[in-house]
RNA sequence: GGUGCCAUAGCUCAGUCGGUAGAGCAACGGACUGAAAAUCCGUGUGUCCCCGGUUCGAUUCCUGGUGGCACCA
């Protein structure tokens, strides 16, 4: 597994590590996994994609539903079925919650459906988020006791999972690992601050100018899409909106992603199983480095 | 050249009837188990422009600078 922040690299050095070992690619990219959004998730490119077979990038239309738990089946499936061919395979990518599925598995809990989803959306928007609070204290006592409970995700969420499958979310919540039938080696790249930023402000003033606001207006009619409540799309819809200017935009496309290197670093720095590799530092081997991992 | 206003956190600004200061944004830290590039939580980081004066004590009041803005020449 080769992760790590947004703009730290991961794409290219995953395409020469898999050249190099002769290997396909496995994304871990909640994002990148849409059709179409190339540009603004700083997909692989054509060509790259051409020199290293990849899955799950841009196989699904923005408007199908997704999940970490899907991915999690269907990644888990992908790898033990390369592995009849390669002995490695690479998953390269930034989601934290993609790479946690796949390496310790989440939990079984019930997809929601559509109806009850919308129903409570409904509430929380009519009523706000008490009912729903109060809801899940008589359902689940247990999780309303350590959910953050000024987080509406979490607690609509954990009320979905109650109604939908009758019993309290925290008894699905096994916090368990899932053994995997293969050896995982999570290598993390990472950068000194300060460059790791200078690159992705680079890399946003590079995404404008390789046509960001095209691919952004096309997708402006379905703004709505959860696959569309991403970094770089929905701030040039606030600013197609007339809300702000472009530049304004553009310096909250950078901030924003900026934002979002930290979260994740915050999010790996507490996996001990990783395998740090500080790409600015010029005298290291990458490859050879990671290799010997393997 | 003259007159007036302003100078406080990275930015925009508030404030202290004299007891060394606080908001928003940014920044930084953290949480995270089926929407996760999502969602949520926490933290003030400061020669209060400079020199001097008054005072037990000045970021605050006063003199003089410096810089900015406005108006008048």
């Amino acid at each position: 597994v080769l992760l790590g922040p947004t703009g730290v690299g991961k794409t290219d050095w995953s395409i020469l590590l898999a050249e190099k070992i002769g290997c396909p690619i496995l994304s871990a990219d909640s994002r990148q996994i849409y059709k179409g959004m190339t540009i603004g998730t700083a997909a692989p490119t054509g060509e790259q994609l051409n020199r290293v077979k990849h899955y799950f990038v841009g196989k699904l239309s923005p408007d199908e539903y997704y999940s970490a738990s899907l991915f999690e089946d269907e990644a888990v499936e992908m790898i033990q079925d390369l592995h009849k061919q390669h002995d490695t395979v690479i998953m390269s990518g930034g989601s934290m919650l993609y790479i946690d599925a796949v390496c310790n598995g989440i939990d079984e809990i019930p997809t929601v459906d559509d109806a009850l989803r919308l129903e409570i959306q409904e509430l929380y928007k009519k009523e706000g988020i008490d009912p729903i609070r109060n809801q899940l204290r008589l359902l689940d006592p247990e999780f309303y006791n350590v959910v953050d409970l000024k987080n509406p995700k979490r607690i609509i969420h954990a009320l979905e999972i109650c109604l939908m499958s009758g019993k309290p979310y925290s008894l699905l919540r096994t916090n368990k690992k899932k053994p995997r039938p293969f050896r995982i080696v999570k290598v993390g790249f990472n950068r000194d601050r300060d460059e790791l930023y200078s690159r992705i402000n680079q890399r946003v003033d590079i995404m404008i100018q390789d046509g960001l606001l095209e691919e952004a207006r096309g997708f402006y009619p379905n703004r709505q899409l959860n696959s569309l409540n991403t970094v770089g799309y929905k701030e040039l819809f606030d600013y197609f909106d007339g809300n702000n200017t472009l530049e304004y935009a553009i310096d909250k496309i950078k901030q924003h992603s900026r934002n979002y290197a930290r979260k994740q670093i915050t999010w790996f720095k507490r996996d001990k199983d990783i395998n740090w590799i500080n790409l600015s530092d010029p005298n290291i081997n990458v490859l050879d480095t990671i290799e010997s991992l393997l």
